[in-house]
This record gives C-alpha cells, structure tokens and sequence, in this order.
DNA sequence: TTGACATATGTAGATTATCTATATATTATA
DNA sequence: TATAATATATAGATAATCTACATATGTCAA
C-alpha cells in the first residue's frame, strides 16, 4: 500500500501548497490563482480554505502575518516553511503515483495518452 | 464550473463500472483485480466496497445474479447496465479534465510529462 | 482433526474533507 | 446610498471511505 487514502479527496492542501510555493499569497487571492491556473475547473469555497489553512498554520506547513494594503485594508498573508515544502514534495509524488494507478485500471497508456 | 467535487473522492465508482464494463464480476473479484491491475496501489476494502454495488444496483447502474463456482461456494455476480456505461463515460470525462486542472496548476506539460 | 488462513458477503459506526450557510467588515461602483 | 466585490472566519450538514465486527465456507498444514 502506497497511496495514502485522503489524497482521493486530499488534492487540496498540495494545491494550496503549491501556490505558496511560488510566492506568498493570502486567502483570497489563493482563491482566484486556483481558479485562474485550473481554467475555472476549481472553485475552492472560502469555507474549505480557510479552515484549512489554519490546520495548515498550526501543522508547522505554512506561517502568516499582517500587511496592509494600499487601499488601507488588512491582509493576512500566507509563508510555506521547509516543513511545508517538504510535504508538498511527498503529496505531489503521491499525486503522479495515484493518477498512474487509476490510468492503469482506464486502460494503460492507451487511455492517458488518448 | 465544470467538475464534480465527488470526483475528489468518488474516483472508486469509476474504477469498479470500468472493471465491470470488461467483464462481469463479483465482488471479492473486483477487489484482486482492482489490486492487480493498480500494481498493488489500490487495495479496496471490503467494507467500502460492498454497500457502493448496493447502491449502484439501486442507481441501476448495475444487475447482480448470482451463481454457484465449482467448489460449491456461491458467488454474486454484478453486470454493468446501459446506464451504467453512460456514466462511465461521464466520470472518464470529468477524470480527464479533473487531472489536467490538477496538473496545470502542479506546473503545466511539464510536471505531466516529467 | 483442528487450527489458521483465504475466500466471500455484509452492516454499523467513526473519521474526514468538503460544502452550504451564516457572520462581520471594508472598499469600489452604479 | 445601495449593491457587489473583497477579505476572513465559524458552525453545521453532507458524503465517501475507513475500521471493526459478524457470518459462513473452503483449503492447507501441523
């Protein structure tokens, strides 16, 4: 057994992890780049992130703090640790292993490729 | 918006209509081909397994009769209905463009094809 | 022959990820 | 000045899978 069972519905917090590892992003606008990079086929909801990020936060993956925007309004944005950096690398492996797995039973490469 | 957030998790419906979609099955079979065929990725557990024919036999996705194997053990054999392929086809669609949003926002073609 | 393991199907309850709904507050726009 | 967009947050509902348990037969080794 090598797929851990929540990246079926898990693929969440590696995209999450992924933008932050690009630059550092707070929560809305991790929103809009998901949307944005997946071509509209993701709508993360305010109500999955969120809470999702703190788990994040107090997992050691992410840290955040305050910037003020021009416009006077408070962000909080978020910062990827080494930690987090670590797990990305181990979900997206889990990620190409899992999508393989499930191609396999599709058909082999006939179906991936098709 | 175009994809099923079920898809997340529901990736399971998919993989046993496509086994059944080659042949039909029962259910302890579908467990070792599942294995076999994911190279030992995918173990499928009994207890996840059963209740899903359950309702997919209700969904009419699927016909059950059932039959007596050589040494005597008798065996439930489950069929894939027209109903049932059509939603194959769908879930196959959705996986595809599930996986490719995924990996555009993993990095494009060239995470998919590192 | 008996105990253990594989085969075979099934249900109940727990876990977990995501969603909807709601709340609050500020900024931009019509 | 009302409405929509921006921005963060929590509570409760939903759904998929898991673990644990139950039952029964077949096979094989000690």
């Amino acid at each position: 057994m090598a797929i851990d069972k929540s990246l079926l519905t898990g693929s969440t917090t590696m995209l999450i992890l992924k933008l932050l590892d690009e630059t550092n992003m707070y929560g809305y606008q991790m929103i809009e780049e998901l949307r944005k990079k997946s071509n509209n086929a993701f709508e993360l909801k305010a109500g999955t992130l969120y809470p999702l990020l703190h788990t994040l936060e107090q997992r050691n993956m992410l840290t955040s703090y305050e910037e003020t925007a021009d416009n006077a309004r408070v962000r909080k944005y978020y910062s990827i640790t080494k930690n987090g950096r670590k797990h990305l690398k181990e979900k997206k492996e889990e990620w190409k292993a899992y999508t393989a797995a499930v191609n396999d039973v599709l058909g082999g490469a006939s179906f991936a490729t098709a």
